[in-house]
DNA sequence: GGCCCTCTTTAGGGCCTT
């Protein structure tokens, strides 16, 4: 089974979806059919959010209460129907068909897989803070995305690599981690299938974003879910070789988008535009080397058993 | 900081993430 060919459907679903993103709007499920989505303009609202979610606990029977409510900005960004020409907006329509038709297909995956990324205030796991979280679910359908700004409560210098700063972070409707976790947490179960583990993916996840992840929950005094695993791309892509035989000089995201030649679509070093590129990127990558998903959840990790989640370190 | 490569392993430089 590979993955690009059991999500065929949905990444020409992605491609076309890019404007389909949502903060914090999973709590909130629409009736609408993805192609009415598709039609809606862009918008912004705020809305009060509370919630109240029992977390699941790798512990049998143990459960965490998170109680929340806050008056959390909702930005909801959909694409507007300019963006699409007839012949695209066809295809959706038959995309959609094709994903009613073929919906049974999820419960054949071994695991969710989901393809992230953060942006932060630097490199330091110990001292810098995530500012945006933004996932896709490689599954599509509604509510298969989740971004959010998170307020990281210390100055944000680094603006000039993603654009964010600090009057956009610091307001009291821009959630913290901690708010975020159970929301997240719900977002994920609502997302996860019964008795399989969630597969995250991100490039050079091993090393950044994992255990950025880590220490944020560890900060909070959550335990991440027994069941997380991810997978990195990056030791994936350096299998690729040139067309003479010899491995790629480099293979950043943005190197491996240019290969695959895949285009941006939005301003690069946003979460949710590298999620996108990358949910491309390891589309291709794993047709190039012809990678399976029980291969893939092969090569994944917990974050506990990196050595960057040590407590020595 | 972790990983990979090589002019290497008793090391050092470069990539990758923000």
């Amino acid at each position: 089974m590979s993955l690009s060919s059991i999500c065929c459907g949905n990444f020409h679903l992605l491609r076309n979806l890019i404007g389909n993103t949502c903060n914090i709007r999973l709590l909130k499920y629409h009736s609408r059919s993805i192609f009415e989505t598709l039609l809606s303009i862009r918008r912004h609202q705020s809305r009060p959010l509370s919630t109240t979610v029992l977390a699941r606990s790798t512990r049998k029977g143990s459960k965490q209460s998170f109680s929340n409510s806050r008056h959390l900005h909702v930005e909801s960004v959909e694409s507007s129907i300019e963006v699409f020409k007839q012949p695209e907006l066809e295809q959706l329509k038959s995309l959609h068909t094709y994903k009613e038709k073929f919906s049974g297909v999820k419960t054949e995956w071994p695991a969710t897989i989901l393809v992230f990324d953060i942006e932060t205030t630097g490199f330091s796991r110990r001292e810098d803070r995530i500012i945006e979280f933004a996932v896709r679910d490689l599954m599509g359908g509604k509510n298969s995305t989740f971004q959010t700004l998170i307020n990281p409560e210390k100055d944000v210098r680094n603006t000039y690599i993603h654009g964010i700063s600090n009057s956009m972070l610091c307001r009291p409707d821009v959630p913290r981690f901690g708010d975020l976790i159970p929301i997240l947490l719900q977002y994920v179960w609502s997302r996860q299938m019964d008795g399989k583990p969630v597969l995250w993916v991100a490039h050079n996840g091993r090393s950044f974003d994992v255990p950025f992840l880590f220490f944020e929950f560890q900060r909070c005094k959550v335990e991440m879910p027994g069941d997380w695993l991810f997978v990195d791309t990056l030791p994936i892509a350096r299998q690729l070789v040139d067309s003479e035989g010899s491995k790629l000089s480099s293979v950043s995201l943005e190197k491996l988008r240019e290969r695959y030649k895949i285009p941006l679509t939005g301003s690069a070093h946003r979460a949710m535009q590298d999620v996108t590129t990358l949910c491309y990127v390891l589309q291709k990558l794993t047709f190039e080397l012809k990678l399976t998903v029980p291969q893939l959840l092969e090569k994944s990790f917990r974050a506990t058993d990196l050595p960057a989640t040590r407590s020595d370190k």
